[in-house]
This record gives C-alpha cells, sequence and structure tokens, in this order.
DNA sequence: CGAGTCATTGATGAACTTCAAAGGGAGTGG
DNA sequence: CCACTCCCTTTGAAGTTCATCAATGACTCG
C-alpha cells in the first residue's frame, strides 16, 4: 500500500502520501485539486491551467520563495510543506505575516506594487507550483471560473487577514494560541488529515512573532492548556484534547 | 467659483466642491477617477463601466450601507463622505475592521462566501456608487485592465490589512494612533487635500477599536502628541505639525 | 560529545485596561 | 434664549496582562 517513504507526521496515523514533492503530477492528478485553484474548473481548462504552472524541485528548510523588495512575477499554489512569510524592520527583528499550508496560495502580497512586501521560506522540506501571474491574467480572462475562482480567493485572504486583526486587537495571548491550533486544525481537515493531531511546522519564535506576543508567553500558554487538558503536547506535536472547549475559548470576551 | 454650499472643512482652506453627493455625475466626470477603479481605463472602457454602476442619493450619518450576514451582490466606490466597517461580538461588542474614504473600495468582505462579513455605515452624509459584482466580473472579462485593475485593489487591500496587523502585534498605543493619523493623511493628500490639516470623520471610540486600544488611552495619547506640539488637536480638527517626526515615532521600536 | 538552537519556567516591571468622575458641545424643548 | 439632556471626551487612580531579564533544560547535528 504505501510503499514508498511516508514520512510520518505522529505516531499512530502515519498518512500514506504518494510522492508529495513529485514534479511530474499535473493539476488533475494532484490531490490538493479540489481545495486549490482548480477547483470549479473542468476537464479542459485545468489542463490549460496546467500548461502555465511550472515546478520545480522541492526547497529545503529556510530556503528563500521569493523576498521582500523583489519583483513580483508570479504567486505559489503550496503543493506539500509549509511557508511562513515575514517583513522585516528597518532597526533589526520581523514580523510573520503568515503560514501557508499546502493548497493555499503564497505572494499575493506583491500583486498590487508588482513587487513582494514579505519574504517567505519553508519551514520544511516543500514544494510549489509556480504560476506566472501575467500569464495566469491572460488566461483568467479566457476562463471565466477561473477569474470567478481567483477574486474568491484573494477575498478569502482579506477576511482571513481581518480575522487576525481581530485576534491581536481584542484577544488575550491565550485566546490568540488557542485560535492559531484552531486554524491549522481545521486547514489539516481541509487536506483529509486528522483534525486533532498536528505537527507545528514553525518555532515558537514564528507563532509569538505572528501572534504578536513573546515566545515565552507562546510556551507559558502551550503548557497551560496542556496543564487544563484541552491539549497534549510533546515539543512540535499537538495533539487537541478538548476542540469545543476550545473554541468556546477563542470565542469568550477577553 | 464656488457657487454651491461647500462644506467648509476646517477654517483656513475651504475646499470647493461641486456637488459631491451629485448622483448624475459620471465616471468619467468624477473626481475621483484617477485614483478609483476607472484607472488606467481609457474612455470607452470606462463609458461601459459606467452603465453598470448604480449611483443612489446620499446616505446619512449611521446609514448602513450593508451588514453582515447580508448576500453579497455588490461592492461600493466611496464617492463622498466616509464610512467604517465593523464586526459584532457574539457577547455584545465590535471591532471597527477599516475606515473608508472616497474613491476607496468597500465591500470586498464579501467576495470570498458571498456573505458579508461585516457591517458598513457611514459616519457622515456619504455617497457611493454601487458596482453590482456579478456584472463587473463579466466586465472584467472584456476589459483585461479592468481585471488587471481590480486584481491590484484587492491586492493593495490585502497588503494595507497586513500593515495594519504589524501596527496591532508589535507598535505601541502612541505609535498606532500616530500611524492613524498619517494614513488619513496620505489619503487626503491623494486627492488632493490638505495633508496636514484633517477632520477625523470617527469618533475616539472608533479610533480605539480599530487600533485596538481603549477610548482612553486613545484620548491620552492624543494629549500627549498634543502637548508634544506634534499635532494641534481641536476636538476632531487635526492638524499635523511635525509630520516628519510622526513618521520616525511610527518607525521606532516599541 | 560539544556547540548551537529551541523551549520552558521564574521574578520583576511597564504599558495598557478598568473603574470612576467630571468637563464640554450639540441639539431639544420650554 | 436659556436650561436641560445626551453623548463624546478628557483626566485620574488602581489593577492586569504581558514583556523583559535571567537561568536552566532539551534536542539536533556535525
Amino acid at each position: 500500500m504505501t510503499d514508498d517513504r511516508s514520512t510520518e507526521l505522529i505516531g499512530t496515523y502515519s498518512i500514506p502520501q504518494r510522492c508529495q514533492h513529485n514534479p511530474t503530477v499535473t493539476c488533475s492528478d494532484c490531490r490538493l485539486g479540489e481545495l486549490c485553484l482548480p477547483i470549479a474548473l473542468d476537464s479542459i481548462e485545468i489542463n490549460q491551467l496546467d500548461t502555465i504552472v511550472q515546478r520545480g524541485k522541492p526547497l529545503q528548510i529556510g530556503d528563500e520563495l521569493f523576498h521582500e523588495g523583489a519583483t513580483f512575477n508570479a504567486i505559489y499554489a503550496v503543493r506539500s510543506g509549509s511557508f511562513k512569510s515575514y517583513k522585516l524592520f528597518a532597526g533589526g527583528g520581523s514580523q510573520v505575516t503568515g503560514f501557508y499550508l499546502p493548497g493555499e496560495i503564497v505572494g499575493m502580497d506583491g500583486i498590487s506594487s508588482l513587487t513582494h512586501t514579505v519574504s517567505t521560506v519553508a519551514l520544511e522540506t516543500s514544494s510549489v507550483c509556480e504560476i506566472p501571474f501575467k500569464r495566469f491574467t491572460e488566461l483568467s480572462l479566457k476562463i471565466p471560473s477561473l477569474q470567478n475562482r481567483f477574486f474568491r480567493m484573494m477575498g478569502k485572504e482579506i477576511t482571513s487577514d481581518q480575522q487576525v486583526r481581530t485576534l491581536l486587537s481584542v484577544k488575550t495571548a491565550e485566546q490568540r494560541v488557542a485560535a492559531l491550533l484552531l486554524s491549522l486544525s481545521t486547514r489539516h481537515q481541509r487536506r483529509k488529515l486528522s483534525a486533532t493531531r498536528l505537527r507545528l511546522p514553525m518555532t515558537r519564535a514564528d507563532i509569538g512573532s505572528y501572534l504578536g506576543i513573546t515566545i515565552e508567553t507562546v510556551s507559558r500558554v502551550l503548557s497551560k492548556l496542556s496543564k487544563q487538558g484541552l491539549i497534549k503536547l510533546d515539543q512540535r506535536e499537538v495533539e487537541i484534547c478538548k476542540f469545543n472547549a476550545l473554541q468556546e475559548l477563542v470565542m469568550e470576551k477577553p
């Protein structure tokens, strides 16, 4: 069955994944088809999309997909692994602006000014489909459902950014961490992976930077949630024990 | 010259504005053309756009443009006045998610799920151009530069959302307030209005909610900036005395 | 094995919130 | 025209949450 070396994410439920970084898989073959760009496209249209998509070899941890200030040429659909985007500050230091999982689009930050406003690096061995933007917009003119799909994906980015903003402005440290765990869980689930067990691909520092709290606070909150039995924690492996309790926690007034 | 009753925003520089709420002005006549959607469109294309744009009578202060949960049908280009968007919380209370000035597009929050995720109300007497989204997307297929323009406007929304997120997660109350003032100033300037004098259309409560701080803190910070001579303050009238100093303040590490 | 990175935990302090009270402006009605 | 109310705003004092500083523990990789 699982004849290839599937990276065992967590003990009890290894996920058989055929060639997750394999550059020869087309959009029509891709397991992610139903949550990536091609959704709502018929097979002919998917093939058209395929002709402009470029698939390179996998990136290793820390490898840069693009960096802040670089000319914007393409958007990228994450195929496997995960990425973080971050912005550097003048006086040193940086701020993580997003995490990207398979099926999600990274690089939209460059659309408006034609220059990337953030840098993006792989958090683990990862691969992407590169989609040259100019060609993509041309194709979108011919395929209404593709244009529509992309409008909606950008809209999604906007609304989820706004959710994060709410998180940052009114929620406590505990609520922020809980919300991130739930978000990762939901996104796992969309890929038919376990909703309750996940491996955090990012460091505590990344989490803290993203959530606007310090690494120490992240650590303390995770410990607390663990002691309260809402989650189980083993390094970067997280098991969500009480999903509902976490959700209520996030909903609560600060 | 200025024969109509131009609303005098602030003493020393009254702005002559011809019929700012006048629903008969077309896109090609509109003073905002160069910063609104029509940018980069030729006159034929602008006329095509005009055919789908609907202009209603002005909204009064507190009037709702659309509310959270409503079906998404259209986006709106602000023509005059100003709006705020906000989200209600389950347990009561709300969070302001954005302010919108003339030339800006409001309503993109509904694109992804076809349901508005925020409510939007007028902060003063205001008017909008309603752009039915379905027809707009159809037109975008025919006018590449319109599609392109809208991609970029959505991209802009994404990058500016991310800037606000940075503001909320790493900046102090003082920096946040300063950043908002600068943002309003910049947006004023784009409309050829004074960059140094402006009238805040929103309450302190709105500002606080938007910036993730309390109304008391907003008040204290404004007083402090005023005492330091960076701004002059008279109710909602603000004069920015030291633009550069404010900018440096925003840039500083917290 | 040792160096380096990442993570946990404790003690202190600062920024902001919360609670409380009082000071304007704008609008309404007598 | 004045008194009245309502809302918005300002200012002060006490209380929390989280950041900062500091030290130790755990894991990884050459």
